[in-house]
DNA sequence: AGTTTTTCCGAGTATATGCTCAGGTTAAGA
DNA sequence: TCTTAACCTGAGCATATACTCGGAAAAACT
């Protein structure tokens, strides 16, 4: 039976681990998930493989998660939500002193930072989970992607307070992700980030300027 | 044993059909694949259900295909190739009296609905395929949307002939490709696909105009 | 120490899927 | 018509994977 047709519990864990025991367990079971992803891909990932490599039995695997969904779901979560948190952080250190192309072009540095970081994990999560973009932790990260640029906006100098419709701010947000994406996963080794950063974010910069103010 | 080890023949037709009979056999086994592909995921396909969707033995699947891999490659080659078809032909309707930004709408919009034609489709080819971006097919159009963007340039009008480094043909690329893939495969359905586009295209002419004249 | 809760174990069962093969049927060629 | 090649069949074998369960060991609690 495929595994489509599950109900959404197949994503949540089935206990907290509470002693310091199970939690090295289970932060080895999560460590092994990622090792699996990156070497054999998920179709390659089996619950009884998560058990092998993080070194516990299959029965303790199935003691905090219901199947190997969840584990990747987990993994998928704490990745994501160190990406949300490090948006929001440099959103915090962005203040009316700061000029905008160079605030947009850290932003975009830390980010692809980030991401080529956890380029092999991030490929296989990306391309190979059918549920990822399902997961609320995606959801919310797209979400603060347009939220940071809002608000990246309203916080620097004053000259460049303008209007920025929704449609625009989604299609300044797609762009950036897109472009961001193709470099980390599929970009040819010709094509230096740098030049395609700096490029991106004085684009977008420019954009903005040449809007109506508000 | 997974599936990673494997050979790249598995990607390609054991032999070819000769009589009308093999050949209709092959066509509904490719339909098969899609019809399963979009109701059930990637997880979800298996060689026994293409042969029983199709109306054919499972004997015979193995007599044209060595495994479903093989399926679903040349199910995405071909709608890889009639989307490089697409812009090829857009691109040769393309001349000097075209206007760059008309133009420019058109080869988004024609590629745009082709896209959501095919949406269910593609998104698990996306999302779920572990070997899409290894075809052949894939690299293929990739460089053609660059190619098409390129030529454009040179046919329309003189104002515009502009000189276009690779860094900013890549970022108008990728910018492109994932606003539209965003928008195809993502999008909330409050966001219109007709103001995105024509902002969109409207965005990368006022980019390319901006640029320094060759 | 005694009791309860948590954690861990791993052989074993059920099932799904990939794939073969020996042989039958249909169409093309001579 | 006879021969050959193309095409099709589907029961069945091999394997891999998900998941259970009865019970043991360790830790926490009283």
């Amino acid at each position: 039976m495929a595994a489509d047709h599950r109900q959404h519990t197949v994503f949540k864990m089935k206990k907290e681990p509470r002693q310091a025991r199970s939690r090295a367990s289970v932060e080895a079971m999560l460590q092994a998930c990622a090792r699996i992803l990156e070497r054999r891909g998920y179709a390659g990932l089996s619950t009884n493989a998560v058990a092998e490599v993080a070194g516990v039995s299959i029965g303790s695997v199935y003691e905090y998660f219901p199947g190997k969904e969840a584990i990747v779901a987990r993994l998928a979560e704490s990745l994501l939500a160190e990406t949300t948190d490090l948006l929001q952080g440099r959103l915090a250190m962005t203040d009316q002193r700061s000029e905008l192309n160079v605030a947009m072009r850290h932003f975009l540095g830390a980010l692809h930072a980030l991401m080529h970081q956890h380029r092999r994990l991030l490929r296989v999560l990306v391309f190979q989970v059918p549920y990822l973009h399902q997961l609320p932790a995606t959801r919310k990260l797209q979400q603060e992607l347009q939220t940071v640029l809002q608000e990246g906006l309203k916080r620097t100098h004053e000259q460049y307070r303008v209007s920025v419709s929704p449609t625009t701010l989604y299609l300044m947000s797609t762009s950036a992700a897109g472009t961001l994406m193709h470099m980390v996963l599929m970009a040819p080794p010709s094509m230096g980030a740098e030049p395609v950063l700096d490029a991106l974010s004085q684009r977008l910069t420019q954009w903005l300027v040449s809007m109506p103010a508000s």
